[in-house]
DNA sequence: TTTGGTGCAAAACCTTTGCATTAGG
DNA sequence: CCTAATGCAAAGGTTTTGCACCAAA
């Protein structure tokens, strides 16, 4: 992951749809979009903009408490940041996501970009596929 | 690589359009968005519509003709496929891209996938970092 | 009181789609 | 001919922004 050195966390005020907004995406295994999160807080009778979502799940990911994550529609999905780097494995049908670690990944990953001369290296791995129950229908 | 057992490249027409926009991705070493594609082309006096080259990449992409990568603002670009899969590793200054062949990676998207029982397997991998060039500014 | 945060609506974006017209086969 | 391909404009979607108001510190 890349360093982040000019934290930009400082005068941040803690409102009640910033903690919202942090508190769902905390509580949540799955990747989620604005709107989703815009959706759930507005179907659970919370009061919150859309534009304040976007502007929260920013500041957020800058503040590194949050991942990001692009799908194949190019809609931005967030979700808690955990404590372990790990990849996912997305079922195309029905959107089940399984979790999966790859340490193989990870060293192969630093090593290309070693070769290259890169630093500051991230990267992202998904892989996409029918899981067993979409399979059988 | 999914398999792609229907090939959609039958019934093609080839129109100067087509020829134009896949000769410029041809051409190119780097990346292109749709956007970009278009403006180039009308800057060099041609004639073409926005959504023909949409249209174009579009099933372009289809006959597996080229590849695409959604960078990190969204957008979708095109460039023109390998002989070989391989994946990228693209400086997140500058946007160079190197292309890197691993054979493992492979084979660990697969076993991972397998061992979850997911089939029709594919896979995407992005390694960003920061080019020796762009370390040396 | 001061100023960052919020909400709404409008705008900005990329991308897709409807439809009449053109042109490849 | 026939119908895929084109071009335009309009619509679709997500994300951003302007601005007046609100509330945390």
């Amino acid at each position: 992951m890349a360093a982040s050195p000019g934290s930009t966390s400082e005068g941040r005020r803690s409102t009640r749809q910033r903690s919202t907004v942090r508190e769902l995406v905390s509580e949540s295994e799955a990747f989620l979009s604005a709107q989703e999160i815009h959706h759930i807080l507005r179907g659970r009778g919370e009061t919150i903009g859309l534009s304040t979502v976007y502007r929260n799940l920013q500041t957020l990911a800058d503040d590194d408490v949050i991942d990001t994550l692009r799908n194949e529609d190019g809609e931005v999905l967030y979700r808690q940041c955990g404590p372990l780097h790990h990849h996912h494995l997305v079922c195309r049908s029905c959107g089940k996501v399984e979790e999966i670690k790859g340490p193989a990944v990870e060293r192969w990953a630093d090593r290309a970009a070693e070769e290259h001369g890169f630093t500051d290296v991230s990267h992202t791995v998904e892989i996409f596929g029918l899981c067993p129950a979409c399979q059988a229908r």
